[in-house]
DNA sequence: ATTGAAGTGTTGATTTTTCAGCACTTTCGT
DNA sequence: ACGAAAGTGCTGAAAAATCAACACTTCAAT
């Protein structure tokens, strides 16, 4: 199974683009790039994108949809320890430490108690 | 302040192996890449990130050190928001999941005992 | 002091990426 | 049925990135 080929400055862009949407029309790609080329330059960028196989499209309708190839939870998986490993030296603990910082605001009643729920988990499993 | 700008492909891959490195010769950096080019060709690469701004080097005896401008801890902040924001849909507990799962093995007493802490201050703080 | 190894600065060719233009098709409202 | 608006496929030019070659310098060991 061949890897698929890395990504161009606009390609990662675009990818991580349809990432977060989901499923996108060439339109919507383009309201969110920054510093967006013409909506021609847009499809130019998908359908490279859609012969290296990152994107699949389908008809909806009048227009097209494009989605990731990759399974939404691959792709976190993948791109989460990417981070780890390059910005966290692998550790988990650390990566936490920051994910409350950015969250900013209190911990709901409810999300503190999921929270340390996952870890007790977490410290059960597979015995 | 004018932003600093983005990133082509070989140029985020080396800025990936500065962060995941500390500060680094020209040989560590191409030891570390995906298929290298020559040394000469990632020493071109080099120059023109520091150009950009985006690394300093210094002088370590006979050769040179590079390093990244921005502080590990804004690096860090700055890359895992964006993993949150594209992959998470800005969901901390999401990406805490995700975290643990990738930890894979259980969480020691002490790995537990620290991360239950840690939500217990984020819920508590600014009260 | 001389030599080889390792490091550096600079330059330009090649390749890739990025982008827009154009002719054509489809959709939708009147 | 018609025209406007939106979408598409295709193509090639312009810009950027990538890479290697070459001449030069520094270091360290003999």
């Amino acid at each position: 199974m061949s890897p698929l080929p890395t990504l161009s400055r606009r390609e990662r862009e675009v990818m991580d683009i349809a990432h977060e949407l989901g499923n996108v029309t060439a339109a919507q790609i383009q309201e969110n790039m920054a510093d967006p080329p013409t909506y021609s330059a847009v499809r130019s960028t998908l359908r490279i994108l859609v012969e290296k196989g990152h994107l699949v499209r389908e008809r909806e309708g009048p227009r097209y949809l494009y989605s990731p190839t990759m399974p939404a939870r691959h792709a976190r998986r993948s791109a989460m320890r990417h981070v780890l490993r390059t910005f966290f030296r692998g550790s988990v603990e650390g990566a936490v430490a920051t994910l409350l910082e950015l969250r900013g605001d209190d911990l709901s009643a409810e999300e503190h108690a999921r929270l340390t729920e996952m870890i007790e988990q977490a410290a059960k499993e597979g015995r």
